[in-house]
DNA sequence: ACCCTCACCTGCACGC
DNA sequence: TGCGTGCAGGTGAGGG
């Protein structure tokens, strides 16, 4: 379920919590997790690496690792680079907690607690990336710049919506193209800027693309300060709950048939490319 | 290069 | 109570 706003969210979480710790062994039971590299070569390269840090690019968790004592050699690093899809989460376990259902990845850290990586629907990825490789791993090395960086400025909009024939709402979702949107803020980011979900991004006027570009950034910052207030627990059962602070700040998702807070109009929802999409009729005219 | 459809999974809410 | 259906916030492979 995640988007860029809870990955972030996970990211402050794990970096305060297992940064520095030394993973002792790392044990996969789910095989296809980590495919194309096998449970037991996994575990050989993990075990006894460091955390030095925790970041992310996208929607991917990376967790930066060394070996040795020599930490200025950039030869050993690596990172697991994690992607939670739509179910994935982490738990940072007690010596005498159970190991709940769904668990697919087992970190036994230095100080006898245990970094678990659940995933119901076994949609998550790991890969582990050798030192530098980062820009030249597949998945990776396609994404569209950071939101919050210089390169995702107007003009990059401008450039990457005139070139679409899609829909705009289609158009967000690929992370190629606009990065850390997924479904709930597509439709919000798509409802500030009061465009319409189907329109034809090519189509879309220069006026229109800068209220598009300021919403999809609004939408992602106020969505990482809002739940703030929701601090994400990695010792809760589900590592972590988005509940209401996250929901709370939703304006039109999952929200069909109530009224618009602009307009009172009643929202609408529509299945486009198998997925809901939320919109007001009045503000989002075609 | 682009874009569409389907596939990957489990669990939950719903209607009968 | 059970069973079938549709739905869920993400992406990638494969094809046109």
């Amino acid at each position: 379920m995640p988007e860029l706003p809870e990955v972030e969210h996970v990211v402050r979480a794990l970096r305060h919590t297992i940064t520095g710790r030394t993973i002792v062994a790392g044990e996969v039971r789910l095989p296809k997790l980590i495919a194309p590299l096998s449970a037991a070569a996994f575990h050989r390269k993990v075990k006894g690496s460091t955390i030095k840090g925790v970041s992310r690019r996208g929607k991917f968790i990376l967790i930066e690792c060394h070996r040795g004592r020599n930490t200025e050699s950039n030869r050993s690093d690596f990172i697991l680079a994690v992607h939670l899809r739509m179910t994935g989460k982490f738990l940072y376990l007690y010596p005498d907690d159970d190991i709940p259902k769904h668990s697919h990845a087992i970190f036994y850290l230095d100080n006898d607690r245990r970094l678990v990586f659940r995933d119901q629907r076994q949609f998550g990825v790991m890969k582990l990336i050798a030192g530098g490789q980062l820009t030249r791993t597949k998945g990776i090395k396609e994404l569209a710049p950071e939101p919050f960086g210089e390169d995702f400025n107007p003009e990059y909009l401008k450039s990457v919506v005139h070139r679409s024939r899609r829909s705009l709402k289609t158009l967000l979702l690929d992370q190629t193209k606009v990065l850390g949107l997924g479904n709930i803020y597509a439709s919000e980011a798509l409802f500030r800027a009061r465009i319409n979900p189907f329109k034809i991004a090519g189509e879309l006027s220069p006026a229109r693309i800068i209220r598009l570009h300021q919403s999809i950034l609004a939408v992602l910052r106020d969505a990482i300060t809002d739940s703030s207030t929701s601090r994400i627990d990695l010792e809760q059962e589900d590592g972590f709950s988005y509940g209401e602070a996250f929901e709370r700040f939703w304006q039109v998702y999952e929200r069909e048939g109530e009224s618009c807070v602009n307009c009172g109009s009643k929202i609408r929802r529509a299945t486009h490319g198998g997925r809901s999409t939320y919109w007001c009729p009045k503000c989002q005219r075609r």
